[in-house]
DNA sequence: ATTGAATCGATCATATGCGTTCATAATTTA
DNA sequence: TAAATTATGAACGCATATGATCGATTCAAT
C-alpha cells in the first residue's frame, strides 16, 4: 500500500470521528505500528492533526479542509438569493467592500457583468472568482493569513484598510440585534467588518433570517451603522417592523 | 503498446480510483517496470498525477484556489530544483519574503516541513498553497490584483513591504547580468522586487541559467545586493566564476 | 508514590523501488 | 539503404519505506 493512501485513510478517519488510535489503523492499513506512528508524527509536522498518546485527535487545519466546502454549502440557496439582492444595489463605477464569509463569497457571480467596478477584499474566494474577469478592478488588503476561514485578518489588515474608502460596503455578521447592534464570533473579523463600516459611505449588511436577534461574542457596531439590512423571506413581519422603524431598509426577495 | 495509450490507461486508471501502483500498470501494459516510472516521470512534469513510491496519486491542482496553468509546467524539473536547494538555506523561525513567479511558487512545497516559520509574499498561488498549513504563518501583501500574474502590486503593495522586515528573501527575476544587475520585463513587478531585497537581510535570487547574462526592460537592482544565485548546473564554468568574483555566493546542485 | 502495561523514539536491518547508464530494438529522416 | 532519433529494456548502486528490537517515557490503577 502507497504511504499516501495510508494518510488519506488517517485523514479521513479522523474527520469522521475526530479520534484515532494507532493500533486502528494498524490493523486497517496492515502495517506495523510503528509505519503508523511515522505517518501521524509527519502528518503533525504539517499540522494536519494533533498526536496523543496512543493515536491522535483532529487538528482546526482538517477541519477547515473538509468543511469549508461543506459550509458553503449549508442553505446555499438561500445565500445565493441574499446575494442576488445585494447586486442590484450595485451601480457602475461604484467601488465597494466585499467582507469575507461563506454568504459574501457568493456574491462574485452577480458582479462580473459589470464594466467599471473596483472591488476591495480580505476574502480569499472572492479574489480567486474576481481574477478570471480582468475588467473587474480588484484589490486585496494585506495582512495575516487566517487560514480556516481563508481571509486576512489581523492590525495591518485593519490599518490597510484605511487607505481605502468605498461608497458601498456589503458585509456579514454572525449575529444582528436592536439592541445590542452586529455580533461576531471572532475578534479580528469583527474587527475587519468594523473597519470597512468606517470606510464607506452606504452600509449593506447580508445575513439570512436565523441571524437575526441573535447575539454571538464580540459587538462590533450599532444598529444604526446599517443603511440596509437584506435577508431572506423566513423574516418575521414584527421584526420587519422594528427594523424599519429603527431606520433600517429591510430588503427581502 | 504504443506510449500515448499507456498514458491514458494511466491517466484514467487514476482518474478512477485516484491512486495507481507502478506494478499494476506495468502488467496491464505489459511492459517494463523502468517504462512506467518513465512515463510517470514524464507526467508528472506536465503536472498531470504526483509521484509516490510504487507508484502514483491524482494531481490536487483542482481544488486550489489559485494555479498557473501552462508556464509552470515549462522547465518545471529545474525550477523545482531550484527551489528545493533553496529550501536548505531556511532555517528553523524565520521570516522570509517569497517573490511571486512561477519558479518561486514551486517552493511551497519544501517550507511546510517547518514548525514556526513566518512567510511574506505578494503571490496567490503561494498564499493559496500556505493555507493548507496552518503551522506556517504566512500574510499577504495588500494591493491591486494583477490578474494575468495571480499577485498583487502597485504603490499600495509596493507600500506595504516597508511594514514588514525578513531576514531572508527568496525573489526571481526575468534577467540578471554583471553589468546591469537584474532586470524584469514589468515595472511594477520589479518595484515589488526591489522593495523585498531593501527590506530583508540575506537575498537569494533564483533562476534558471538560460537568465543568466540576460537583460529584461527594467532594472531593479545592482547585483551586489544579491548574496546567492540559485541556479541550475547547467551553467558555464566561466560565468559561475565570474559571479563568485563579483562576490556572489553561486548555488547549484 | 509504586508498579506494570502500553506506547514512544532511536537505531539498525532489509526489501523494494528509484535513477543512471549503457545497450538494443523500433521508428523516422535523409 | 544508412544515419539519426526515439522507445524500451537490463544492470547497478543508491534512496526510501518498512519492520524489529530495546531502553526510555507515559499512563493508569492501585
Amino acid at each position: 500500500m502507497i504511504s499516501e493512501l495510508r494518510k488519506e485513510i488517517i485523514l479521513s478517519t479522523l474527520n469522521e470521528t475526530g479520534i484515532l488510535y494507532t493500533q486502528e489503523i494498524m490493523k486497517k492499513c496492515d502495517v506495523s505500528e510503528i509505519t503508523i506512528r511515522r505517518d501521524l508524527t509527519e502528518l503533525e509536522s504539517k499540522g494536519l492533526l494533533i498526536r496523543t498518546h496512543g493515536g491522535a485527535i483532529k487538528s482546526k487545519a482538517a477541519d477547515m479542509l473538509f468543511t469549508y466546502d461543506l459550509k458553503i454549502n449549508q442553505n446555499r440557496q438561500n445565500k445565493e438569493m441574499i446575494c442576488q439582492l445585494a447586486a442590484n444595489y450595485i451601480d457602475e463605477g461604484d467601488i465597494i467592500f466585499i467582507d469575507c464569509g461563506t454568504t459574501l463569497s457568493l456574491i462574485t457571480q452577480y458582479i462580473t457583468r459589470f464594466n467599471s467596478l473596483t472591488v476591495i477584499t480580505n476574502s480569499l474566494p472572492v479574489i480567486s472568482e474576481l481574477i478570471k474577469y480582468p475588467h473587474v478592478r480588484s484589490s486585496l488588503i494585506g495582512g495575516e493569513i487566517a487560514n480556516e476561514r481563508q481571509a486576512i485578518y489581523g492590525p495591518i489588515a485593519e490599518n490597510n484598510i484605511g487607505m481605502y474608502h468605498a461608497n458601498k460596503a456589503f458585509i456579514g455578521a454572525d449575529g444582528v440585534s436592536l439592541k445590542n447592534g452586529l455580533s461576531s464570533y471572532d475578534e479580528k473579523e469583527a474587527a475587519i467588518t468594523r473597519k470597512m463600516i468606517e470606510n464607506s459611505d452606504e452600509v449593506f449588511l447580508l445575513c439570512d433570517s436565523s441571524k437575526i436577534e441573535k447575539n454571538s461574542f464580540v459587538r462590533f457596531a450599532a444598529i444604526t451603522k446599517i443603511h440596509h439590512l437584506i435577508t431572506d423571506k423566513l423574516v418575521s413581519s414584527e421584526q420587519l417592523k422594528l427594523y424599519k422603524d429603527f431606520g433600517v431598509d429591510v430588503i427581502i426577495e
